[in-house]
DNA sequence: GTTTTTTCTGAACGATAAGTGAATAATAAT
DNA sequence: ATTATTATTCACTTATCGTTCAGAAAAAAC
């Protein structure tokens, strides 16, 4: 009964991701959005409810699809060491691009609270995965202190989307990948 | 001969950092500086010549405060690992705002590249003074593998500042802490 | 083909962005 | 006190921001 939208939601968050993910939710405007999406101005309102709704539903699936991937990686049977082991080893640095959630957290004075716990609760959600990994491979290990390796690993894990953003080469992961490693060896 | 300057311009710097650390380049808009610094527009073009040198002169000036508290740490007689242990505990996560030099990071593709290329080459700066502590740690490490611990040890730093803002609780950066203190321990 | 419903178009909104200019004010040298 | 020099004031420009609206366009229902 009515005329169809020319866009298809999912694929305009996807282009839309891509802008907030390179300039930041204040350096992503209007225009490049528009540009990027090829939506027009008045949809993207009708849909998303302004450039705040927008950022919101992109970092809401950008995370959604982020934590399939850390499921799959670090909640694979058996659990344990090496599922941590396989997650950072699986990090690609072929863009030196960042991780869009890790970016989100810099502009948290930017963003609708609301939002900006969308990254927060996420960080948690990574944090107990690792706290699985660890408990499952050595029950044994006081609870403080896997938990503690816990918020170690996710503060590393951060660290190399930034590390991978600011740094000059390609392969720069090789590094840090190759010493968590063996930390994760040594640690338990 | 001339009319004096009402402002100082190290005390303009100062405070200008505090807003473009908080709001990032494009958040950080030339009406909070102007009000932040107590100084008018027209004086903040002549002395900075725009936004962009601004920001440019403020980074500069926070690396080499931040350049001054690395080598304070890191390149304190005896060198060694006990440096890198004393530069970690010393971290304060008082106020969870990050570090200014890190958030620039994610900045990059809002900046001059010659304000970017500051962060890349003081990453690079710690990276050398990490490195020079683990080599006279241990002088018969293989010098790949004191860099590779030092790019490790760089992208941990720098997932401790994003940690720190990301996360809910004061003290989140205490456990942290102590696990690179035990790995340092025991790594080498 | 007419009606109904929804999307798309393009221009416009007011607000505010970064950046500038002409007049004024304040100091030091003469 | 006069002059030369530089800083400050503040209104202004031009451009662009996020947001919205009225009208044209496109499909489905009847």
């Amino acid at each position: 009964m009515a005329r169809p939208k020319e866009y298809e939601r999912s694929e305009v968050l996807k282009k839309a991701t891509q802008v907030f993910w390179e300039k930041g939710f204040e350096g992503a405007h209007l225009q490049l959005l528009v540009e990027a999406c090829q939506i027009n101005r008045f949809s993207l309102y009708k849909e998303f409810e302004g450039k705040s709704g927008l950022f919101h539903a992109c970092l809401d699936m950008y995370i959604d699809e982020s934590r399939s991937f850390y499921q799959e990686k670090l909640l694979a049977s058996p659990l344990g060491i090496n599922n941590i082991k396989n997650y950072f080893n699986s990090l690609s640095d072929s863009q030196n691009k960042g991780c869009f959630y890790v970016n989100t957290i810099t502009d948290q004075n930017l963003i609708k609270p609301a939002t900006f716990k969308l990254v927060q609760d996420f960080s948690i959600e990574i944090e107990k995965m690792f706290y699985k990994c660890l408990k499952w491979q050595s029950p044994s290990i006081p609870k403080q202190k896997a938990h503690d390796v816990a918020k170690f690993l996710v503060a590393f894990d951060q660290g190399l989307a930034v590390f991978q953003s600011g740094s000059k080469s390609k392969n720069c992961l090789n590094a840090p990948k190759k010493i968590i490693s063996q930390i994760l060896d040594d640690l338990i």
